[in-house]
DNA sequence: TATTTCCTAACGACCGTTAGGAAGGTGAAA
DNA sequence: TTTCACCTTCCTAACGGTCGTTAGGAAATA
């Protein structure tokens, strides 16, 4: 399938070099295709670019799903630092993540209104399942916040999104070494 | 002086539509002069972009020493908190900072040696600086990691540049909620 | 007078996009 | 089973536009 392997290849460029900086006639290069035949796929640079980014968006939040599902029986700490692992893991090579970071701190300015209306779900569904999350294992493992979990699970999500940038920034290395100096700070705070 | 101008100007560009989506004569209009002109004051692109970067951190450089000057005499919590303020107020209102982030994380390829060269540095800087703070207080204030301030800093850089992240994004007011969320966690889990 | 700063004009390169048509597959009608 | 129309997918060629940049000269400044 072609149409993939094009999206695929876009997805890869505009998370490394943004909306304007990759190229159309690069891309083309990299599939194997000429640069108008792009168009037999996606009618502007705009469409294929909003397109690489819903097929990102999707697929990330398909895997965060199934995290959350696989990880259900462990204990509190453990799913919560596990997370972070998943992501630097799973995330084929970080480039998916990378582009959804790189878009949503700095969309192109002509799309921002429609990049904003990908995202605010999105990030809504993440801050929901954490909060969830929270709820179901109060009995086991009390935590601050208490009364508010969607409080303690924005906490979570800031320093998630801290680390995720640095993983995407300046790679595994750097990345292992601030996890491993905020989680006992995180988690002590945290539990009660 | 039309250089500073330009310069001033060529950074704001920088900030809101990156190297690539910055176009000279956008610039040189917004100054007030033609785009050939610029070549009067840097020999190219990639100067002025340079140029720019290295302006915006000298000056960030200052103000962040300043504010550690400044703050000298608070107790340990107020200078932390108050620089996470510190780092948002300059986010939000200074181009300077938002430039910054933006090519630290996603820097224009081709300058990407260039650029990491000039960042070293400055976040050395950054570590440094709070490290050595939390060497000074450790008569009044003891905190996690007594034996490796450095690793205490590194936790606090990434609570800070998760928030940061946040403000850059979604604007003051979540930022705000997502202070509020973390810093109780963040300092209860840190202080001795 | 010498240098800096600005201009107009124009360069080649690349951009995203469209026109128009060839190749190949699909599916229904003859 | 063959034929024909219709898609989809790719191509070459070329469009208008913008890009960063240079040449060469005028005006301002020192």
């Amino acid at each position: 399938m072609k149409a993939t392997l094009l999206l695929e290849t876009a997805l890869k460029h505009f998370a490394e070099e943004g909306y304007e900086g990759a190229s159309l006639s690069k891309i083309a290069e990299e599939v194997g295709i000429k640069k108008p035949s792009i168009y037999a796929h996606y009618k502007s640079k705009d469409d294929l670019f909003m397109s690489a980014l819903h097929y990102s968006m999707e697929s990330q939040k398909t895997q965060m799903a199934s995290y959350f599902n696989l990880s259900r029986h462990q204990p509190l700490d453990k799913v919560l630092s596990g997370y972070f692992h998943w992501f630097a893991k799973e995330t084929d090579e970080n480039v998916q993540m990378k582009f959804i970071i790189r878009t949503a701190y700095f969309p192109p300015l002509k799309l921002e209104k429609e990049v904003g209306q990908l995202f605010d779900p999105f990030l809504d569904d993440m801050h929901r399942h954490l909060t969830r999350l929270l709820r179901e294992r109060e009995r086991h493992q009390k935590v601050l916040y208490e009364d508010d979990y969607s409080k303690a699970a924005l906490a979570f999500l800031t320093i998630a999104e801290g680390t995720m940038t640095e993983l995407v920034y300046s790679g595994q290395e750097q990345y292992e070494k601030r996890f491993e100096a905020i989680w006992p700070i995180f988690w002590r705070g945290l539990a009660l």
